[in-house]
DNA sequence: TGCTTAAGAGACCATCCGGTCTGTAACCCC
DNA sequence: GGGGTTACAGACCGGATGGTCTCTTAAGCA
């Protein structure tokens, strides 16, 4: 049966907040009537929508995280030309929409892997999908950065993909209790001094 | 008073315990009746020995984390000559501990920072010491490497340091559902390229 | 031997949390 | 207009959890 218009608001609206509440305070230390007073919605309305707690969780994690990564970490990365300026300016895109916004899904998602590491398998999984996804987005654009001459064939896409994502979930985590602004500042610095060693066409 | 022996033995299994435990399912997730059963002890032997669990976890924080960190990771870092070398000796051996041992400090540390980091500032505050600690002796190492000839004086030892330390934090995050050997492969490999490009003296 | 105190045992308590269950208002459909 | 369904409300339950309180044991000491 087609949920209705209502329903579909009513569990969108959880979803988000439940997203924002779980990023904020973490999972296991969110309640559900933390998320539902903050709706102004009770439990009832929860369990009507939703089977579990994990199992609303999984929903936020599908929807709205994998499309949020989507849209800023791997949309802007596909089929484009020169791979080092593609990443580059996404992830500096990301990292300062993060400044502000400071709920950015990139970091979200790194937070997310950590908290749920070794603790809950099935939510860990699609986690490591959505990572998975993003690994692969990178791989392809630097292959496609080989083909185009941007970088020599004898680099491995996969470690510089590791390595990118390595460093940027890191950063995250240090811009958390640091100087956002300069911390941004200094990474893509030397984000662009890692690049520029493989470099091949020195465009720069 | 000074605390005896026996008291001091119990402590100190304690926190080996507790420490363990909140870093396998999360400072959260772990009941003080989770360590207590694995150690045999009652909660009577607890609040004996702390106020608090939050006291406890201080307490965890400010002997064994800072300790073994300081052991792992600020230690063998001090005074060196060679700072790239340094560096990637250390954060090898770090990673290579990591694969069998599976608790190295450094994680361990990303790990809990991101866990409490906008829901406990007391502890984040503890833990950012230690970040702090490690900072100012990748900074000290780089800043002596350019004395020394190692590296040009016109790159930035801050930016340096923070980009090592979100790479070498993020690595973690993804070695814990990767696969540790090979992704500590592509890391070391990525990380010397990295620094093959500032090194001044093509010692390597 | 008798007293004190360190070190710990474990019953107990109030609160919280995920989840269940029943009730009910509004709406849809014939 | 009444029967069914949707979309909730909210009381309730069982188990877990941080923390308290009282009791016990063993060692030190004079």
């Amino acid at each position: 049966m087609e949920k209705s218009l209502k329903s579909r608001a009513t569990i969108h609206r959880m979803q988000v907040k439940g997203l924002e509440l779980f990023y904020q305070k973490g999972y296991f230390n969110t309640s559900l009537d933390d998320i539902l007073k903050a709706l102004d919605l009770s439990k009832g309305a929860f369990y009507y929508h939703f089977q579990s707690k994990e199992d609303f969780m999984i929903s936020i994690v599908q929807n709205l995280l994998f499309r949020k990564v989507y849209s800023v970490l791997i949309e802007p990365m596909e089929g484009k030309e020169n791979p080092f300026r593609t990443i580059e300016s996404c992830l500096e895109n990301a990292l300062e929409r993060a400044e502000h916004n400071h709920l950015d899904f990139g970091f979200v998602l790194g937070n997310f892997m950590n908290e749920f590491n070794g603790r809950h398998e099935k939510i860990s999984e699609y986690l490591n999908d959505i990572c998975k996804v993003w690994e692969v987005t990178l791989i392809t654009l630097l292959q496609k950065g080989k083909s185009d001459g941007y970088l020599e064939r004898h680099h491995d896409s996969e470690s510089i993909a590791a390595f990118v994502m390595a460093s940027y979930f890191g950063i995250r985590t240090l811009m958390v209790s640091g100087v956002p602004k300069l911390l941004r500042y200094n990474y893509m610095q030397q984000l662009k001094a890692y690049f520029k060693s493989m470099a091949l066409n020195p465009a720069r």
